[in-house]
Parts: structure tokens; sequence; C-alpha cells
DNA sequence: TGAAATCTACCAACTAGTAGGAAGGCTAAA
DNA sequence: TTTAGCCTTCCTACTAGTTGGTAGATTTCA
């Protein structure tokens, strides 16, 4: 995910694995500056104002999020594997720690005290994602792929809810491989609906 | 939820739901201060450090949830009810905007950056409701109320991750029926295993 | 009377943010 | 080809306000 070498790329990766230890409240400018060693003020050159800097990085993020799943639904053709690739996608992430939570998925605990600027971004991405989910397991359905036990768009809320409750109980109780315990399940009963 | 009238209880009642609104960093003394009347050093009386009040106030809530579900448990006699209890207890709570997020759950959020002594109360937490909800589900399954895909501590680590997954989402969508909408399902699934 | 609770008045460190200057690189005219 | 101007980047140095926390005096009340 880190790639960027330009110094406002610097910064919002820098940002950005910050909020995602301690969420918007949870960072400095001070913070990135120490990390990335260039002075407060450039900062602020790049970025005049915190709330500035976290909607161009929470842009950023779903820029990356919507490409990918796009990219996803592409380049693999089994609504199922797309799927399974999704979750797999975090569990790499968590288990190398290059990116251990959702970005948006942190901001969303702290939302009544975010900039509305940011709060609006973040329910965005919480409505792309439960699109892209709703639209896969859809198409999976159309397909005889999934057999659901409720309405798609109300499945795809019960499978990120399963995503970011996971991603929390990783944090809370140190154990990566907890995402797989808790969301593996959650797939395999949309695929074996006879048991 | 809120009854104290001790400046002591009022104090942590007003820290509790400023951290449930912006955890761990998203308060200040100054806040608490503000919010109930009282000077900030008056606070540093009751509790020197905000370390110390967190953990303490973790303790309370600890407590309080512990005798909740204990006492849940000794006055409903079926896990299936037990189970529905806890379950409305938050829809509650999130419903009327009390409680509407676990104190435990929003600082998860925070683990990395949170004082040891609080992070390990907010570790204990999560076992002991694991804990909780595996035994339900194991003496459910034991009187054939429940059946079972998967061992009953991973059972209640999906039941527990949902229902946090599901309190962030009511956060991001602002949509508070959304908590049933993605709990619920998860119960009927447990309860009616032939479909 | 004495302890607990609250107060005023501080403190050093940190917060986001600003002003203004120095250094480098790009372009365009001489 | 030089040079002038400009734009971007980064810097030092600063601000006003906030942070968690302390010292010590005063009030409240059993």
């Amino acid at each position: 995910m880190k790639s960027m070498t330009s110094t406002s790329g610097k910064i919002l990766d820098t940002a950005q694995s910050l909020i995602i230890a301690g969420g918007y409240n949870g960072f400095s400018y001070a913070d990135i500056s120490a990390a990335i060693g260039i002075r407060k003020a450039s900062i602020h050159h790049h970025f005049p104002t915190k709330a500035e800097l976290v909607t161009i990085l929470v842009d950023r993020y779903r820029q990356q999020v919507d490409g990918g799943l796009n990219s996803l639904r592409e380049q693999v053709s089994s609504p199922a594997e797309q799927l399974q690739a999704y979750l797999n996608f975090w569990q790499t992430c968590i288990r190398d720690a290059s990116l251990p939570f959702c970005v948006c998925a942190m901001l969303a605990g702290e939302m009544q005290m975010l900039p509305e600027e940011v709060a609006s971004r973040v329910r965005a991405h919480f409505h792309s994602l439960a699109g892209w989910l709703t639209s896969v397991l859809k198409t999976g359905t159309e397909q005889g792929l999934f057999q659901l036990d409720k309405r798609p768009e109300e499945e795809a809320q019960m499978l990120m809810a399963s995503v970011h409750g996971a991603m929390l109980s990783v944090r809370a109780f140190g154990d990566p491989g907890l995402f797989s315990t808790i969301v593996s399940p959650q797939i395999t009963r949309l695929l074996a609906p006879a048991r």
C-alpha cells in the first residue's frame, strides 16, 4: 500500500498509519513531522489544515479501495471467488500488519466528532462497500452460487459488520488468526445452504 | 445507566459518554469540567491522572456488564432467551442513545495507544464477554435449543464481532435500525438449523 | 476540629496554525 | 548562454489556545 515517494505521499502514508493506530484525535502534525523528518510548517504547506489532510487521505483511500474492488470484479469471474478475494486481502493486510484496520471503520467510531467533510466521506465509503457486496451477492445468487437467507442488501450489511467486528476482535485479543475464524464461516454459510 | 449523583460518579458518567463519542484521545479534563460545572483541579482530586480515571471507568463498566450478564443467567432460564435479552439490551441502548456503543469496543480500536493498565482491562472484557457467550451457546446446545456449525468458542467470537460491527455500521450510516438487521439473523441461524 | 471537596492560580508541554525568509528548480527573455 | 523572475518547497520562529497535572488556599460538612 505504501509506495509514494513524494513528500505529500509520505505525509499521507504516515498520517494513515497513525489514524489506523489511534483515530482522528490520535495523531498530530508533530507526529508526522517526527516520522518523516520534515518540519511541521512544511506539512501545513502541503495540507493547510488537519481536516483537509484527513479529507484528502480518505479520498485517496476510497479511490484505492474502489479501484481494487472494481478490478477484482473484472479479473475474477466467479462472485464466490470475488468475495473470497476481498476477505483474503484483509486477512493478508492484518497478518503482515501492513494495513491492520480499515481507515474508514476506524474513523466511523469517532463519527460524531469528525469534521463534516470527513464524516460524509466515511459514510460514502460504507455505502459503496455495502453496494459492492450487495451486487456480488446478487450476481452470485442469480448464478446459483449463493443461497441467501435474507435480501442481498441485508446479507451485505451482515458481512460488512462481521469484517469490521473481526478487525476489532483481532486488536482486542491481539490474535490475527481470529479474523478468518470469524469471517470464513460467514462465506461458507452463503455457499452451502443445505447442511 | 446513569444514576450516580456523587461527584466522582458524575465525572465517570461524563467521561464515559465522551469516550463513547470519541475514544481515549477524544476527551479532556476540560471537557468533563465544562460538562458538570466543576473545576479541572477538582477532577484531578478524584482521579489524579487520565489513565487512572479511564482505568477505574473501565473497571466500573466491566462490573456493570458482568453483573448484568450474570443476573441475566439467573433470571432468564432459557439460553436462547438469555442471548436475545443481551441483544435486546444493546438494541434499546442504541435506540434511545443512552449507551450507543460498548466502551471497551470503542477503546479496543485504539488498543495500541492505550496505557497498558487500560488495554489489559479492555482485553479482559473481550475475554469475559466471549466466555459468557460461549457458555450460553454451550448450555443451549446441550439443551437442544441451538445447533451450531462451529465450536461454541468460535460461534461466540462470530456473534461478538457481529454485535461490534453492527454498532459501527449504526454509527456510519446513522441508522439505529441496522443493529437488528445485522444481528437478528445471527440468532435465527443458531435457533433454526434445518431450513 | 479535622478531613474531604473544591477552589484559584499556576506550570511545562503540546496543539493546530501563521509569517516570512532561504534555497532550489523551471521558464523565458536578453 | 546567461540571467532574471517566479513558483514550489522547506525552513526558522512564532502565535494563541489546549493538554494533563500541581501547589496551596478556602470552603463544606460530619
